[in-house]
DNA sequence: CACTAATTGCGAATGGTTCTCATTAGCGAC
DNA sequence: GTCGCTAATGAGAACCATTCGCAATTAGTG
């Protein structure tokens, strides 16, 4: 752990959930104005690879990161305002019990995602 | 519909699953040398905003298409040998009943995405 | 046919991500 | 401490899937 992982590790952590490469490096030159577009993205790898932040490939061009927590969780996204909703749920469980071709399934992650229009969206027409 | 969006269209109708775009290109040239990349892009888009056609971000760089089917499907990926194993399950019936956050979304799409090993690739150890 | 708008092919541009390589930081052995 | 080694970093160039710009072609309509 060198002094810009740990950086990038907290602000990943501290910013909730969703960030991109591109907000992290700019949130992370504020603190530390020599770190890397290079180093992020080697330490978005790093940590993917152990397990302590998951990446997302939303409808964009580009990927969005959160730090792992502990507990499965699912994503809906809203056409109409682009907002991300989190909710959780034992989908993992349901699946592996009701699904035949997942019974033999070793199982690391699990992400379910649900496009379509919130309740706001719904209202405002679309 | 033009020819060229038709021989597209059946192109990914016929592969049954998972092309991308280049896979898509190659083959489409094989009938049609003169087609270009861009229409190949071009019609992906247009096919996606009718619906005919689904794009799927899994894990590597690029997109994959899959002609859109009736029924709510869902994706195993094997991130031992790279198998993508299709099942079907009724995931939106289940999550707009029990996820609260759920009950106003109006859903357009739901697909849930599992990482994980195969049953061949758990006993080659992985 | 003739006209207009839409589509195509091609090559160049874009933009997120990855790579290269020279420099710097971390760290154990003396 | 400091020598030597390895891993990590910064900066910019390279990569590659995707998108754009534009001139030429094709569809569709009257």
């Amino acid at each position: 752990m060198t002094r810009q992982r740990t950086l990038l590790l907290d602000l990943i952590k501290e910013a909730g959930g969703h960030l991109d490469a591109d907000e992290l490096y700019r949130r992370a030159r504020e603190k530390q104005p020599r770190v890397s577009l290079s180093t992020v993205y080697r330490a978005l790898h790093l940590f993917k690879k152990m397990g302590l932040v998951e990446e997302y490939h939303f409808d964009e061009s580009h990927h969005h990161y959160e730090a792992t927590s502990k507990k499965e969780h699912h994503h809906l996204l809203c056409l109409g305002c682009g907002r991300v909703i989190e909710f959780q749920s034992p989908l993992s469980r349901y699946v592996t019990r009701n699904v035949p071709e997942a019974r033999d399934f070793h199982i690391v992650d699990t992400e379910l995602r649900m496009t379509g229009y919130c309740s706001n969206c719904r209202k405002t027409g679309q």
